[in-house]
Parts: C-alpha cells; sequence; structure tokens
DNA sequence: TTATCGTATGAGCACTTGTTCATATGTTTG
DNA sequence: CAAACATATGAACAAGTGCTCATACGATAA
C-alpha cells in the first residue's frame, strides 16, 4: 500500500472540521502491523474450501484423510489449506501413527464465523 | 472448487466411526450458497486498506476525499473499495451536493472487527 | 452554456492465491 | 531392511485482486 507524498491539494472546502476528525481518527486508528494482521486473518476466512474445513473441525476431531473425503477435496488440497489455518493458529494437530488429526485452536474462531453468519443471514 | 467424483478409496483404516461422523457434519454445515457468501464477506476485511476505510467510518460519516487525505491514498483507489463495500452492504452513502459521503451501515461490522481483534491481539 | 469540483468506472498491469501434479517425509507393518 | 499408508511440500498454472491512469458522470457556480 503505497502512501502519497503530501500535497497541497485541500478537498472539498471546508478545512478546520476535517483536520480535527483527521486527528481523531489517527488516534483511534490501530498501528500499521496490527492492521495487516488483522487483515491477514480475515484473509483466512475469506475462502470457502478453509471455511468448510472449520466447520467439520466444529463438529469433531478430524484426520487429513476424512477431511479430504468429507470435503470431495483432495489430500493435497486440504493438507495446503490445513497449513495456512495453522499458521494463523486457528487450528491445532496432533499426530497418532500415521494420520495426523486436526482441531480448532480457539474458542475465537467460531465466534468470529458466527458473526460473519448473522451478517449473511441479514 | 472442484468435486472429485466419489472412489472407491477408504481413507485410514475404521468406517463405521467416519461415516457416522460425515452424516453429522454434512447436516450441520451450511449450503453450498451460504458458504460462499460467508468467504465473500470475510474476503472484504481480507485487505488492510478496506480495514482502515471501515475504522476511519467507526469515527464519523466521511466524504470520499476526505478519506483519500486520511489514508494516504488516490481518490480513485478509495473509490474502487468503497464500491466493493458497498456491494457487499457493509456501508452506505448519501450525496450532498457535489461531495458524497460514507458511513457504515451496520452494527455487524463492528463486531466482526473487535472479534478480529480479539484473536490478533492473542 | 461552459468550467470546475467531487466522484465513479473501465482498461491494463503487477502481484497474489488455490488447485493439481509429482514427489518427499514420516510412521507402521511385514 | 522394504513396502504401504498418511501427510507435507514445491513447482507450475489459471484465476482473482488492488492499484494506477485516463476518462466519464454528476452537481454547482460563473
Amino acid at each position: 500500500m503505497k502512501i502519497r507524498e503530501t500535497e497541497e491539494l485541500e478537498c472539498c472546502e471546508s478545512e478546520e472540521v476535517h483536520e480535527e476528525r483527521l486527528r481523531i481518527v489517527r488516534e483511534k486508528m490501530p498501528g500499521e502491523e496490527e492492521l495487516c494482521d488483522l487483515a491477514e486473518l480475515f484473509k483466512v476466512f475469506g475462502d470457502s474450501t478453509r471455511i468448510r474445513i472449520l466447520f467439520v473441525l466444529f463438529e469433531a476431531e478430524v484426520c487429513v484423510c476424512d477431511l479430504a473425503q468429507a470435503l470431495g477435496m483432495t489430500q493435497s488440497a486440504v493438507s495446503h489449506q490445513l497449513r495456512i489455518l495453522k499458521q494463523n493458529r486457528l487450528v491445532k494437530s496432533r499426530r497418532e501413527g500415521k494420520s495426523v488429526f486436526y482441531s480448532l485452536s480457539d474458542g475465537h474462531v467460531y465466534a468470529i464465523i458466527a458473526q460473519g453468519l448473522e451478517h449473511v443471514e441479514e
């Protein structure tokens, strides 16, 4: 995201009120890094495959091949997405013999999706 | 998202328990369209520019050029993103003379971002 | 009307993303 | 040990995304 160098352009006509508002906004706006982390988090939820994986994990701890079968997807594709979910600490894994079982790592996951559903369902 | 045609592959060893689990999952999983809408919604939040726009709108109703100045971005870039936010009914607009003022259209917007922040802040 | 300001939008481009395919890693069994 | 199974991962490619630039639209003022 590029930041334009300051210009002499004064947008709209009034200036005083806008300056005050800008000050307030800059105060309350989270820092650059926190904003990016936040966007990154939502990006993870922004894919229907990953959402479907999470919905399966709402019900039970599941191994990769079961996930693949439940979603009708390749083991490879599921594994790639699980990696992303794990990197963002939304799921955790546990090895049991040859299988690896995944489960939600956090109650926030359900809370976030529930909020999203409320909006989608109007 | 492609659905693989059913195969004879029986993953892992046990079968009975998995079949039962799959049935439960399929019952509770939202429909295809709802899942896509949900992913689409989160995709909108998955960009730091749009998140920054929303943070500004948390404070006040703002016109496009003020948004551009507050974020140090081109008017065009901001306008493009506002379009996406509006299409997803996260913001609404109101014309006042030559300016167009944008504001949040929904309390859900704040609730969703607040949930995300909780996760990001550990 | 014409000029100007504020905003919207289409084309083009660099960059990102999700899948597939092939293959590597790790675990158990013979 | 080798073979089989479950999973992870890198490369490659098509599809999608966000920005810039140019330009169009809409409202107001001269």
